[in-house]
Formats: structure tokens, C-alpha cells, sequence
RNA sequence: GCGAAAGUGGCGAAAUUGGCAGACGCGCCAGACUUAGGAUCUGGUGGAGCAAUCCUUGGGGGUUCGAGUCCCCCCUUUCGCACCA
């Protein structure tokens, strides 16, 4: 009989729906679960294998700890702001807002159909005003506690799509939607002052259990290093060129300071025979793209400014270059150049004719020697007056005390790390709530007239703008302080990055009006104790959301400090080896599937392919294993059904009391329960399944020799550890057999039973010489004397071990015997 | 260039602390039932060899009674970051 699995997967969604299996009781925190996949971005091609990728397994992991009997929440919700809706609005007239309810809609009945036990009564859009409301209301408190400031600052700028584009989406320096390249522009734009947070940042990826290569490459976005800031006086002017250096030993090694052409100290320093060669370097560098400015591979170009600086240790008169390697953005700007001991130092000294001073001494060479590379590492301290004959690493510290003492600079901890910059010329996301009055200048909107409302009625072009700019009714604003009517608003918003940081917390209570979220449901149900996402947003989204995690905490509205206590990436579904998108045209659609397997079937299959943070190449080829799993146990179910009603499943056997086959099975089902509860915790779904195919290979192999009450005991174990995995199909199987409740109203757990475990025999492994010559069956009670004489009595083995003497023999109790001959 | 992860049958993969490599599944082969099989069931299936046996976890060394697993060197692939001073 075939598993009519279209009729049975509605049956029990309509069921979960009407009797809201999965509504969660927030009033029992003492065993909570806050499971949580990344929300989703409502895009026009709705669901792919990826996100079922995502969602299917994690949700298995919930309700195998609600099984287990937790209470367990699992929300979803949409990530609805976004560039593609408003480019899609550019290309076909379709508004954003309507697009996204449009593909929310068609989304939703997908979801539902993947059958994941979301809390639906928690679902959330950001781009409500009753959500975005509270992105400005953050703002505000930002802004309040100097957090979030605006300045003039060069952003990623695409030529061909006239819009800003956000870090994320420059890829190798070119625009990740048209492949254009990207420029720099300067810009006055909002930021969030991430940077003050870097600390603490950096310290709490030890307290989370998440990744190793994602704290790896936080701790690498963050960029902290240790080292100096010193001050070069300008020659002839009260300027002084201050330098970030992690290498204060060297800074008798000098012999030029480089600054970045767009350093504000450019312009007064430069000399005036020098002046037409430094802008036209300026100008040079401004049109470069990105790709051209950061190439590795590039060859070095600057010009002298025709000022000196004078070295505070030594006082030598050194010339002012301005370079491109130099970045405005990274550390003070400035650069004190040391060619002898810094690979980009040494190329630029040796392209333009600067002199190169060794101040270190590698071990094994001598001063006179003439460097014909830069010595980077450790060595002795030369040429650098007192500290002559130190070692360069003590040299650090003495160092730095010494220009202390002189005035001239001190220790300092840099970080890579920017701040946040978070406006964005577009329509749809965040209004940014902040009015310019002619009077009062940069004047918050307050709390009380939140949400600043996106209007609707706006027209979509490619201009640069955003769209709002020339939307007249928005853009006036009378002056919160002052009442000036010549106000006007930010016409740009914000990035959607800033929704995406705090939603795990609105989640609790979507629809609450007095605070950003619901405080006293926070303090029992945050953090979130599993977070499941695609590794993309390693350093952007979790960096963001542990940032004003941190800030809200700060705040007082939330007790722990970080938000995601376990994380965990899914691997990537790829098609012939290419990640799926649209424009490659590669998708592949889980309708078919669902439509011709049940979602149950695809669900096992995506993840029986694989370890789960692997990902994998897609391929059909495969799914027909699940399939036949599936059908070969609805046939074994049907086969007994109402079994539970005639024979109820005992608690435990008795081993003794069973025959072979009963033994056997009942040893497997137990042993399966204990593989299955550590692989699942884990998310080692493959090889959950892989043990549930075992058992039901074992069932094939004793049932028809089996007792009813050894197979209703088998059965309903079976029918529960299969509800997470395939959670349609497991409720399913145990109304078959006679369970009276759904499982999920009512979960169930076994625990394995020890008696059920302990084996009466071992299969011993017999080497001779670590190579292995037979298994032989005993006793466990049996010790290594037995062995031996049985290993000695049989032939496989004798006839390695006569005619050589017995060295010693290793014996491993319950595993191997090694018997080392010579 | 720097950083991270990974390399196991024809394929997806498995392997508590170092202890019988290849569980489970796909595919393939043989058989059964069939008018039929792209259904189902049973058995087989890393390579070489008639066999005893030998070889086998990217390559090469090492530690060990014993290495897919630990150490060193190298190769390949994927993914981040990329003149970070």
C-alpha cells in the first residue's frame, strides 16, 4: 500500500493549525528552548531548496528537544525591507510594499507546507511601521548616548546603479548585482559607533558556543593591535603627523612618513612648488576604483608633499610622501615608513630612492650586511642609540616608555573595526528620525511622534536620491525644538541590517506597543539558546546584532550580555557546483518534490545527504532511499495497526525472557535511542536517519519471530523517533499503531534501557602484529588468558605467530587482541 | 599574500578516548515474483588475485604493539580577508 503522504501532511497541518499545537506558553520559562532560524527576505523567488535546507532541519532539532519535553519556541518572520524589492519597483511599477505582501503571502503557504512548528501567532514583518517604529526609537537612543553621529565619509559608490551600496554588497570590488566596478564618494551619512563596543565584542566570543571560524573571522573583522601612536612634528609649523605603528622598535628605522592622499593635513602641508603634483596624485586617486586601489599586486605610486617631519627619538629630518597604500580609514591615516623592516615600506623606499636604515639585526647576519628585503621579525636592536643590543621585543615596551617620557606619543590599541555606517539612499526601509531646522540644525524627532511613517505614494528612478528627497509632503518638517516650519527630514533610511539586529527580541511579543520588545518576557526567554543561519552573515548581521545586543543590555532592557547562545551555520546546497541563484538560472524548486515525494521525504532527504554544516551539490538521484524508508515502514505500521490497543508497549523486557530475535531487535531499538539522542543534539541528522534504517532493516529481519508486546514496544519508539525527523509521517505511524494523542500535544521520550545494552559477547579483533587475522567470539566475562589459548587454537592465527617468539601481547578488553611476534 | 575549513569505494557518506576502515543510502550485479518492470523482495558489491594472500583513507616522512584519527613537510580544493602600518 502506497504512503499517501499529500492527504496525511494536510491532515495533520490542519490539525497542528486549528488546535495551535505550537503556541507557546511564555509563562514556563524553566525548561525553554528559544530555537531560531535567520528570518527571511521576501523575495520574488520565494522558497528554494536552501531555505528548506535551513528551516526542515532546525526545526527538527526543536522538536526533538519538545519531544524530549521542553518548551520550545520556534518563530519566523520576514526580513520585508530591501534593495531588490525597490529595484523590482524601478522595473516594473510594482510598489515594494505591495510586491513584499504579495511574495510574503505566497511564502507563507510554503512554509506551511514544509510542516516546521512555528509560533505563528509570533510571526513579524520589519517593514510595518509598528516594527520599524522601533528601529527609530533605537536610533534616538543612540543618538541620545552619542552612539549615533553623522559625518562626511567616502562610501562605495556604482556608477551604473547610482545608488550607495552597503560593504556587503561590493564583491572583489565590484557591484554584486551588475558587476560594475565601484568608486569612492564621499558622502555625509549616519553611523553607529560599533567601535566602542569592539572590546567587549572581541571578549564575548569566548563566552558563546558558536563556531570556531566564526569567532575566527569576527576576531579578524574586529582587527585589534597592539602598539603605539607617535607624534612627528611638521617641520616649520605646529603640525604634527600622528602615526599608528604595532612596531614602536623600529621607530629608529624611519626614513620617510607616508599620509593618505585624502588626508585633511595634505592641504597644509604641502609646499607650494609641490602643490600641482600632490593634487594631480589626488585627483588620480579618487577616480581609481576599489579593485585598483587595494590590488596586492598593484606597484606603489605616491608623491613627496615637499615637507619634512622630524623623528621625536632621534630628531632626523624626514620627507612627507602621500601614497595610496596609506588608508585614511586604518588607524591615524598616517604611515611612519620604515623600509628596512616592512616589506610595503621597503618596495615604496626602493621605487623612489629612499634611503633604507636597518635598526634590527637578524641573528646570524652582520650590520654591514646589505638588506636585500625587508627583516620583519625578531631580531637585535641596532643603530637605535640606548636600546642598542636589546632584543626588538623587550625593544617594544622600552620603547614606547621612552616616547611617553618625551611627550611624543603613547601606547595604543587599534582596531580594524569601523563604525557601522548605516544610511542608505533608498526608499525602502527605516525612515532615519531627524529633522534639520534652519535654526537648530540636526534635531532628533521625539519618541512621542514615532513612527516617522514611510509614505507610500513615491516615485522609483535610478537617480542617486533617495526617492523620498523629492517627495515633498515627507520631506517637510516643522522643528521639534523651535517650531520652525522650514524644516526638512533625512530623506534616507536605514539599512536593513539595523531590523535584523533586535528582531529576535520583538519576536517575544510582536504586537507590543509600550517598549521596543517585552521586557519581562525577555528576561526569561533571551538569549536565544539556538541560532541557525547561513555562515554569509558571519561579520555582518551576527557582528551587528551582538552590537546592539550589547547596547539594549546596556540600556537595562536585557539582562545577558550576547544574544545567540549556540550558533550553528548550515552548509550550502549548491547545483553542479554553483550556488543557486536566479540568474544563473540553476534553482531548483522544492515544489515537485514536495508535490511528488511529501515534504516529510524531501525534508529527510536534504538531510541524510550529509553532515548538516556541509551543505552539498544538489542531485535527485538519491531521494528514492528515503522514499522506499518511508513506505517500507507505512507498510509495516499498517500492518499492525491498532496494535498499542490489543498488546499496550511494556516499559521495559526482560532480556532473558526473549527469544534470539526478540533479543536482537530489542538490543537495536536501544541502542538506535542512544545513538539518535547524541547525533540529534548534535544536528547529526544523516546519521540519525542512517540508524533509523538500521533498525527498520533489523525489524525486516525478526519481526515475524517477535511477541506483540516486543513489537508494540519497538513500534511506538519508532514512531517518536521518527516525529522529528519527519514530523507528519511520525504522527502519523503512531495514530496507526493506536496512540490516542498527537505526539507533539503530548511528546513522549524513551530513554534506552541499560539491560537492553549490556552485551553477553564480544567479537574480539585478533592481530598478529597489528595486522589483523581473526575476530574471534567470547564471553565478555572472558580475560586475556582465554583469548589468547582461543587465539593460539585457531589456525588463521598459529600460523602467523609459529616459528617466531612472542614479544607481548596487548589486549584490550571488549576490543583487540595484538599479539606482537619477532 | 594572510586566515579558516576540507581531501575516505562508481557516488552521497560513516567510523566515542588511536583499536575489525567503508555503517546507512544511491548506483551496479545476480536471483525471486511477474504479461511487463523505472514496482517489490532476497543476496552480492573498495581494488588485485583461481586461491592462500596482498594492497587501500590526497602525497611523503615520523611517533606507536596498533594511525583515517596524533606530529612534521608537501600537494589539491573550497570559503573568508585582502597594501590594516
Amino acid at each position: 500500500m502506497k504512503y499517501p503522504h499529500n492527504e496525511v501532511e494536510a491532515k495533520w497541518q490542519k490539525y497542528w493549525e486549528e488546535n495551535k499545537i505550537y503556541k507557546t506558553d511564555f509563562s514556563k520559562p524553566d525548561e525553554k528552548v528559544y530555537s531560531l532560524v535567520m528570518f527571511i527576505y521576501p523575495s520574488g523567488a520565494k522558497t528554494h531548496c536552501g531555505h528548506w535546507y535551513n528551516y526542515g532541519p532546525a526545526d527538527t532539532w526543536a522538536r526533538y528537544r519538545k519531544m524530549k519535553g521542553y518548551n520550545v519556541f520556534e518563530p519566523f518572520g520576514y526580513d520585508a525591507f530591501g534593495l531588490p524589492a525597490e529595484n523590482y519597483a524601478i522595473q516594473t511599477g510594482i510598489h515594494p510594499y505591495d510586491s513584499t505582501i504579495k511574495n510574503i503571502a505566497d511564502i507563507k503557504g510554503q512554509l506551511k507546507r514544509i510542516g516546521c512548528m512555528y509560533d505563528w501567532d509570533a510571526e513579524l514583518m520589519t517593514c510595518s511601521p509598528e516594527y520599524y517604529k522601533w528601529n527609530q526609537w533605537l536610533f534616538l537612543q543612540l543618538y541620545k548616548k552619542g552612539l549615533a553621529y553623522r559625518k562626511n565619509a567616502p562610501v562605495n559608490w556604482c556608477e551604473k546603479d547610482q545608488t550607495v551600496l552597503a560593504n556587503e554588497q561590493v564583491k572583489d570590488g565590484k557591484c554584486e548585482r551588475c558587476d560594475n566596478p565601484v568608486v569612492q564618494k564621499n558622502l555625509t551619512q549616519w553611523f553607529f559607533r560599533i567601535t566602542d563596543y569592539a572590546d567587549e565584542l572581541l571578549a564575548g566570543l569566548d563566552t558563546i558556543n558558536w563556531p570556531e571560524e566564526t569567532k575566527t573571522k569576527q576576531r579578524n573583522w574586529i582587527g585589534r593591535s597592539e602598539g603605539a601612536e607617535i607624534e612627528f612634528p611638521v617641520e616649520g609649523s605646529d603640525n604634527k603627523i600622528k602615526v599608528f605603528t604595532t612596531r614602536p622598535d623600529t621607530v629608529y628605522g624611519v626614513t620617510y612618513v607616508v599620509l593618505a592622499p585624502e588626508h585633511p593635513l595634505v592641504k597644509e602641508i604641502t609646499t607650494d612648488e609641490n602643490l600641482a603634483a600632490v593634487n594631480a596624485y589626488i585627483d588620480q586617486t579618487k577616480f581609481l576604483t576599489e579593485i585598483d586601489r587595494t590590488s596586492t599586486t598593484k606597484e606603489k605610486t605616491g608623491v613627496a608633499t615637499g615637507a619634512y617631519a622630524v623623528n621625536p627619538v632621534n630628531g632626523a629630518r624626514i620627507p612627507v610622501w602621500i601614497a595610496d597604500y596609506a588608508l585614511l580609514t586604518y588607524g591615524t591615516g598616517c604611515v611612519m615608513a620604515v623600509p628596512g623592516h616592512d616589506e610595503r615600506d621597503f618596495e615604496f623606499a626602493n621605487k623612489f630612492g629612499l634611503p633604507v636604515k636597518k635598526v634590527i639585526l637578524q641573528e646570524g647576519t652582520s650590520a654591514g650586511d646589505p638588506l636585500t628585503a625587508a627583516f620583519t621579525e625578531t631580531g637585535t636592536m641596532i643603530n637605535s642609540a640606548q636600546f642598542d643590543g636589546m632584543n626588538s621585543d623587550d625593544a617594544v615596551k622600552a620603547i614606547t616608555e621612552h616616547i611617553e617620557k618625551l611627550g611624543a606619543g603613547s601606547k595604543k590599541i587599534n582596531f580594524r573595526l569601523r563604525d557601522w555606517l548605516i544610511s542608505r539612499q533608498r526608499y525602502w526601509g527605516t525612515p532615519i528620525p531627524i529633522v534639520y531646522c534652519p535654526d537648530c540644525g540636526e534635531v532628533p524627532v521625539p519618541e512621542e511622534q514615532l513612527p516617522v511613517e514611510l509614505p507610500y505614494d513615491v516615485k522609483f528612478k535610478p537617480t542617486g536620491e533617495s526617492p523620498l528627497k523629492s517627495h515633498p509632503s515627507f520631506m517637510k518638517a516643522k522643528c521639534p525644538k523651535c517650531g520652525n516650519e522650514n524644516g526638512h527630514r533625512d530623506p534616507d533610511t536605514m539599512d536593513t541590517f539595523v531590523d535584523s539586529s533586535w528582531y529576535y527580541f520583538r519576536y517575544l511579543d510582536p504586537h507590543y506597543s509600550e517598549n521596543i520588545f517585552n521586557t519581562e518576557l525577555a528576561k526569561t526567554w533571551i538569549p536565544v539558546d539556538m541560532y541557525i543561519g547561513g555562515r554569509e552573515h558571519s561579520t555582518m548581521h551576527l557582528l551587528y546584532a551582538r552590537f546592539i545586543h550589547k547596547f539594549l543590555r546596556d540600556l537595562g532592557l536585557t539582562a545577558a550580555d550576547e544574544p545567540f547562545r549556540r550558533l550553528v551555520h548550515q552548509g550550502t546546497i549548491t547545483n553542479q557546483g554553483a550556488k543557486m541563484s536566479k540568474s544563473k538560472g540553476n534553482v531548483v524548486n522544492p515544489d515537485s518534490f514536495v508535490e511528488r515525494f511529501g515534504s516529510d521525504v524531501f525534508r529527510l532527504y536534504l538531510m541524510f545527504m550529509g553532515p548538516y554544516e556541509d551543505g552539498g551539490d544538489w542531485s535527485d538521484q538519491g531521494i528514492v532511499g528515503p522514499e522506499r524508508f518511508v513506505e517500507k515502514i507505512y507498510n509495516l505500521v499498517v500492518k499492525y495497526k491498532g496494535i498499542l490497543d490489543t498488546a499496550p508497549a511494556p516499559g521495559k523486557l526482560d532480556p532473558a525472557a526473549l527469544n534470539p530475535e526478540e533479543k536482537a531487535v530489542y538490543r537495536k531499538i536501544n541502542q538506535v535511542i542512544e545513538q539518535y539522542d547524541r547525533d540529534l543534539e548534535n544536528l547529526g541528522f544523516n546519521t540519525s536517519i542512517a540508524a533509523l534504517m538500521d533498525l527498520s532493516n533489523e525489524i525486516s529481519r525478526t519481526f515475524d519471530k517477535c511477541s506483540d508486546s516486543v513489537k508494540s514496544y519497538v513500534l511506538i519508539r519508532l514512531a517518536v523517533l521518527l516525529a522529528p525527523l519527519a514530523p507528519h509521517f511520525g504522527e502519523e505511524c503512531a495514530e496507526i499503531i493506536g496512540v490516542k494523542e498527537s505526539l507533539f500535544k503530548s511528546p513522549v521520550w524513551f530513554t534506552p534501557d541499560p539491560a537492553a545494552l549490556v552485551k553477553e559477547s564480544v567479537n574480539y579483533a585478533v592481530q598478529v602484529n597489528g595486522k589483523l587475522r581473526a575476530t574471534i567470539e567470547m564471553p565478555v566475562s572472558a580475560g586475556k588468558d582465554e583469548l589468547v589459548a582461543a587465539a593460539m587454537a585457531d589456525i588463521r592465527v598459529s600460523k602467523f605467530v609459529e616459528g617466531f617468539t612472542v614479544v607481548k601481547e596487548i589486549f584490550v578488553p571488549g576490543k583487540i587482541l595484538n599479539i606482537v611476534v619477532k
